[in-house]
DNA sequence: ATTTTGCTATTACGGTGTATCGCAACAGTA
DNA sequence: TACTGTTGCGATACACCGTAATAGCAAAAT
């Protein structure tokens, strides 16, 4: 009897782990963002039925829990810089990058604490980078500062970016002309002062415009780093 | 022919409008959160069918903008205060104390552009008290540094609040002991900066946090505007 | 009086997250 | 080897969602 003869054996079920899970996960919200994520849609790209998952997962919030730390993965730096400001800087950034390669974090980032494996690895090295100069409350006061920061820049930078591509337009052009609520708005003279600098202003550009404000913040922590608390 | 013999005038359709969805809506998401909210429901407590709000709104989405933009009427300060350190500040707590009152406020905040009347309102108010004390791109960096801030901090405060609601204790017990997942972690002795703070650090309200560092940016922001930009 | 128009209400569609339950493949025992 | 208990998977089912399509109907226009 060859083996032409004899019949497959039976499909086993192809396995499956939280890493395939989250993967397919992610590839779904990169391309559809966050709302073209479902459950069904998951277990399909897995070949897998739908009630599978809950092996795995036990919620949909908490596969966007796994999604999220999956991208501080990403974040975690290789080699721990020297310098305290270079460290949050390079945090930063580097969050910064992860939210543009994946937009959908800038929907999640702060929306629930981050307890996995990944997010705390980038809290314990940005923790170390500051240990020892300051007593640990200012320490905490301080990444907690540039955390806030952080995700509200990087929300709002996401926020506009998809603004801009929904009508295909620059942030300017896009507040001047194809916003013409904001043109009939800003025109009836109730909002003065922001359209002086809606019109008058120079557009500076989002990479920038993010570091600045970070630099003013970490110079605000260098401050009370330098000097102990009051 | 009395009263009796006449039949009641036909039902006029419930009268709408979109002050009157917005609220229903803002009631729901106070009971229930944002993921309480449903058109279905919303035009339920209307006694009226979901497809009459369509005529008001064309999206879901667009309801959540109106929501948002309610809130705003609420975070607007009634009256203009001189100093524009004062003005920033009343702004956040204002913010903050919105979204306490209307915890759902934290999932949209940042999340799209604000366009509507009191958004627009607020965004006037506060460029205005920064107005002329630098130039145009300084002011709008330290808007938008202290804006990111807000957003943040409002946003981590929030989300730590439900964590802690979820499991009824406080923050603190919440990490040592409640969450074995974190005890566990730390065990590991893999994290010792993340040790020592959670284990050694002291316990601050989140007020005074939110405080502290929206000090520390106004600091930075003070700085900026003393000396003209580099 | 009749036609048109503009809302309103109903129905329907294609999706969602997840509880429930029957079944088939395996492990362990007689 | 036969049987039985257990485990985990898949299909089915439920309640709900946002919204497109459509049918109905009262007011306005002719």
């Amino acid at each position: 009897m060859t083996v032409w003869d004899r019949p497959e054996p039976p499909t086993r079920p192809a396995p499956l782990d939280r890493a395939r899970i989250v993967a397919a996960a992610i590839a779904l919200a990169d391309e559809g963002g966050l709302e073209a994520v479902s459950l069904r849609k998951v277990a399909a790209r897995l070949d897998v039925g739908p009630m599978r998952l809950y092996g795995y997962i036990s919620t949909k919030e908490e596969l966007f829990d796994l999604m999220v730390d999956e991208v501080y993965a990403e974040i975690l730096p290789e080699e721990q810089p020297g310098d305290w400001r270079e460290a949050l800087q390079i945090r930063a950034h580097r969050t910064r990058q992860a939210a543009l390669r994946h937009p959908w974090l800038a929907d999640l980032l702060g929306g629930r604490p981050t307890l996995g494996p990944n997010a705390l690895a980038v809290a314990e090295s940005t923790l170390a980078a500051l240990d020892g100069l300051a007593d640990l409350d200012t320490v905490q006061r301080a990444v907690e500062t540039v955390s806030a920061y952080l995700t509200g820049a990087v929300r709002r930078e996401i926020a506009n970016l998809r603004a801009e591509r929904a009508t295909g337009l620059s942030k300017r052009d896009w507040q001047r002309a194809s916003g013409p609520h904001l043109s009939r708005m800003l025109d009836t003279g109730r909002f003065p002062a922001l359209a002086k600098f809606v019109y008058d202003g120079t557009e500076v550009d989002a990479e920038t415009s993010f570091t600045t404000g970070l630099d003013w913040v970490l110079d605000a922590v260098a401050a009370k780093l330098a000097r102990p608390p009051a």
